[in-house]
DNA sequence: ATTTCATTGTGTTGAAAATACACACTATGT
DNA sequence: ACATAGTGTGTATTTTCAACACAATGAAAT
């Protein structure tokens, strides 16, 4: 058969060009229309869907095979990405058994065991432009696309405990530095940030209390120019202020909570 | 020689028992007399430090790696032990290159090729009761002692690093939770408490403010009894009440920063 | 026994920050 | 021209945080 002679080619090159028990996986958030999402997997032949993972090459930095993997994933580079924990349980599999995820996965025995083996995997988390995303699926999946984040169906591995994760820290994240720059075009209004601060915190906030302190952390530049074509009032343009941003990433000074 | 035989060996049984490309570092704090130290390794017959380590036996969860790793370095159960970053680096070697530490380790060239091969390291960071510890330093080491925080030398590897980030991490993790559960004695006082915290986060506290904000978070349980023997005022004791500590922890309710 | 002294227990006060809320302005559709 | 829905800006109220004052206590000194 000839899918089954590729996968068993793709596992011998994964043993020898990746780092063996040591992998990754990506919590993809999506801000889209005022929601949330997550970007997920369907493997092959079944019902059964994940997070994108990725392995990490030889003398290649774990960094870098993260923000690999998640290009190859959505063909977006140069994003929000940030490790929030690494899981290392043996039996890493809450909603299905070792042996049901195995079935599942509806591959021969021998390669299943291969690639459900043990790893310790490292957990990132991503902020992309859901309009600006192209959901890729892998050599083991035959679709990725978004879920949102209140529909999410149980997953396979712990990987709905890694969303959860995920979200409580990229939510804590937000109380200590700005969030933003790669989520927005260039120039954007107030009410699109604070959008994106809601969906991300899942409350909404008070329009006027949430602008005086968003300009009060001094990383925004209003500029003359305002949006038109809304049906309303044009409301002001911004832009971040790259080196006070960045400033204020390394400084991690207190941010809206 | 016998000292080589025994290394080989020793890695032979590493290569057998444990996983492959992935590591732990510790950093363990400890507390003692107003003063946070570090627990640092001395390699054989050299003049260089580094942070304990450990690897994780196959079968074996990682965080029960980091507990059992703690155990052999420091004689101590059931304390604080908490993961802060994942390090992935290919070149951790901030303070010497890797010829350097190489040669620094003063092992064959073959088996230093060995040990220093790239792994991706889980940090954890422990806070334990400096007197209770009983520093033992491992195979590769011949001293293991406490550093003051602030007078650590150049490290090998990334260690330096290391512990700048889970000294940070610590402080802020004391800004949303409670801690001291296992570095203060079962009745304590509330200047015991507060000197822990002080020497934590490296700065002194109004002693009133502590006190109303700590009771405040409704964890502590006032005794009946106070402290004697103290050429003082006799100060109440307190204890931790465990089921509302544990909630705090689980519920991650905002704390003195 | 009385005094001294360092330390503890329990406030109050004022400043700063977070929150709630009010009103005028403007581009569009009718 | 007018209504509408969203915007810009301001003020009052509440809550939190930080600084500080003073009486109480118990061992040690006199």
């Amino acid at each position: 058969m000839e899918y089954q002679k590729a996968l068993r080619q793709l596992i011998e090159e994964f043993k020898t060009n990746f780092m063996p028990s040591v992998s990754l996986d990506l919590a993809i958030f999506g801000f889209h229309d005022g929601q949330l999402k997550v970007l997920l997997l369907r493997w092959k032949g079944t019902d059964d869907w994940c997070l994108p993972g990725g392995r990490i090459r030889h003398e290649e930095n774990l960094e870098v095979a993260a923000y690999r993997s998640l290009q190859q994933r959505t063909g977006l580079r140069e994003i929000f990405l940030q490790q929030f924990h690494t899981f290392g349980d043996v039996m890493r599999y809450t909603n299905f058994s070792k042996q049901e995820t195995m079935a599942k996965l509806g591959l021969p025995e021998d390669i299943t065991e291969e690639l459900v083996s043990r790893d310790v995997s490292v957990g990132y988390y991503a902020l992309v432009e859901f309009a600006n995303a192209v959901p890729t699926p892998d050599f083991f999946t035959e679709e990725c696309r978004w879920w949102d984040i209140d529909q999410i169906p149980p997953l396979l591995f712990d990987h709905n405990d890694m969303i959860k994760l995920a979200l409580k820290t990229l939510r804590r994240q937000l109380s200590y530095q700005p969030i933003g720059y790669n989520l927005l075009p260039d120039k954007f209004t107030m009410p699109d940030i604070q959008q994106l601060y809601e969906t991300i915190l899942g409350q909404t906030l008070d329009r006027r209390n949430f602008q005086k302190r968003m300009l009060g952390y001094n990383i925004l530049e209003r500029l003359e120019e305002r949006k038109t074509g809304g049906a309303h009032k044009a409301p002001y343009l911004y832009r971040f202020d790259k080196e006070k941003y960045e400033k204020a990433l390394a400084e991690e000074i207190l941010f809206v909570g």
